[in-house]
DNA sequence: CTATATTTGTGCGTATGTATG
DNA sequence: ACATACATACGCACAAATATA
């Protein structure tokens, strides 16, 4: 298997950036499908050791680049228009 | 009767810590006996006015400390194994 | 078997406070 | 002063499991 992925705090780039980063090379490398729900804050929580601020934070920047859309009380899932 | 116990929100203490507290002294009292429920959420909410999250955590406090065990659908009960 | 109520599980939205660089 | 990041705590909505009428 592959090396976890994991997140480096006291890297110059923001955490919420890498995790934001991580998820969409993920999304690129195909492994996120279009219309597919990307991890909720909690799994992202517990996969990277962040704080929920943070897994939101990834996700809003996500949403701000069009990459995913956020449905309140679902989820967010990838942009199925790309 | 006794005075009704009650949480301190401005407490350094965590509220759901205390409400944990609150719980364990019942349970080490003998006012909630092994393999009987402890109050549901819902409960927890009204007694002590705090959120249901707040109730879970305090829950969840006393579930990794093994003094209780919970069933979804049903509720949480005293460990039936102390 | 169906319907309803209860209870826990999950998910997002928001606000506040603290600490650090 | 500001951004980042953590923890806490409120809220709302819906799903899933269970119990009961």
């Amino acid at each position: 298997m592959a090396t976890r992925q994991t997140v480096d705090p006291d890297s110059a780039t923001p955490v919420y950036v890498q995790v934001a980063d991580i998820l969409r090379s993920r999304i690129e490398a195909g492994q996120l499908l279009p219309d597919r729900p990307v991890p909720s804050e909690t799994q992202l929580q517990q996969e990277f050791g962040v704080a929920r601020g943070t897994a939101r934070k990834a996700i809003a920047l996500l949403r701000d680049q069009g990459l995913v859309v956020t449905v309140k009380g679902r989820g967010s899932y990838v942009n199925p228009g790309r």
